[in-house]
DNA sequence: AGGGCGGTGGTACCCCGGTACTACGGTGGC
DNA sequence: GCCACCGTAGTACCGGGGTACCACCGCCCT
């Protein structure tokens, strides 16, 4: 049996998805988010095998849902629906870690038979969309065409920094922890961490991880 | 009405697929090739709408042919036909420009809709590979400045690394967070967790945060 | 005199990362 | 046939990182 949560702010479009997948023996509609947040939060709480997830809706859309959905660990999978053929949206739903797309106007055929290879683990593209998924991929495999490397010492992420904030984040992205910093720079630890954080938000990083990424990236610190 | 060449060196396989092919009544066999080489002829003779192609033949194999098939700019699409699910030439076929592939052992209906989505122009995965493809495409999507494919960052702190821990290495330095690498690599945290241990043990970093300073140190990863 | 901002510091809390084990199937070498 | 290695997976534990919130000081500006 496969548990599914339907995640649509349409409930029109929702009601045609449950009478649907309830037509099959093998699927459950465990419940309806109407928005990503309520999708997060329900799916937190039903573990549903699959999700079948809206990308336009107000609040939280299906992308950032998918992303902490995918977060989270859990065995939940994400179906990502698209109302047009091209969805640029698509692209990001995939990189949020989705485990397919299908277009809304798809044979119902179709989607059922998605909906099961993403329950088993497998990954779904709709064919309309998989032309331009692999065109896209042979483009990035072997795209010699370097581009323009810009180095660009003041990147925009960083503009926001204060002084202080870009010598702390310098020293980050040299790999120090907190408490080197605190002891080479002479700060109390708590102080380090003030600063990391708001070097974190600022720069829009969700660990140090990211920073110390941001940091090469943007040259502020040189590989050695 | 599809027209389709058949290219695979075993006849009892052609046999099977001529049959459910006949079966239908808008998809016709033009013709049966054996190798590569007697593909690439008859395609040039018969334009064929799809060319169902083995990779696997004596002489020039599936991937040459299809290469040299889509090189003439015909219409033709090339359907590739792989008998495991992980066939790492799978990959090297699409390269080759090939239309979607399809392991051997899918369900006849999925065959019959592959060819007709080729024919009409989309493309196809088996779902048990686009997954593969999908992480594949991730992967190499942040990768942004493609660079030839000079393999190899021959860092002395790199040598001690399996091929598949340099490959964690490489998503560690993209960011990845344990829970994600385990989610887009269809691994349990605990092995990605082994894996990482096993990274910084050989190569003397004390945190993921020392890795993803030696990727981009050793060029393993590129600034983007 | 007041207000905004940057730098410093503190407390409390939770989660992820890292470590230390053990284990098991597959593969390749001897 | 056996053994080493690799990739996978699990459990248990602890510490650091990150967050939320608050607080104080010194500076500059109006």
């Amino acid at each position: 049996m496969t548990t599914v949560l339907i995640a649509d702010d349409q409930p029109l479009q929702r009601f045609g998805f449950r009478m649907l997948l309830e037509s099959q023996d093998d699927l459950t509609v465990l419940g309806e988010a109407a928005n990503g947040s309520e999708a997060l939060r329900m799916t937190a709480e039903l573990h549903p095998d699959v999700v079948l997830m809206d990308i336009r809706m107000p609040g939280m859309d299906g992308i950032e849902a998918t992303r902490r959905i995918v977060a989270t660990g859990d065995r939940t999978r994400v179906l990502i629906l698209t109302t047009f053929d091209l969805d640029e949206y698509a692209y990001a739903g995939l990189r949020a870690g989705a485990s397919g797309f299908l277009v809304k106007d798809a044979q119902p055929e179709e989607l059922l038979s998605g909906i099961r290879s993403v329950a088993s683990g497998d990954a779904v593209v709709a064919p309309s969309l998989t032309r331009r998924l692999l065109d896209a991929y042979v483009q990035h495999l072997p795209a010699g065409g370097g581009t323009a490397d810009v180095p660009l010492p003041g990147d925009a992420r960083l503009s926001a920094l204060t002084e202080r904030e870009r010598e702390i984040l310098t020293v980050v992205g040299k790999g120090w922890t907190n408490t080197e910093i605190a002891a080479r720079l002479h700060l109390a630890e708590s102080t380090v961490k003030t600063h990391v954080g708001r070097i974190l938000a600022k720069t829009g990083s969700r660990d140090r991880i990211q920073a110390v990424i941001l940091a090469y990236d943007t040259k502020l610190v040189e590989p050695s």
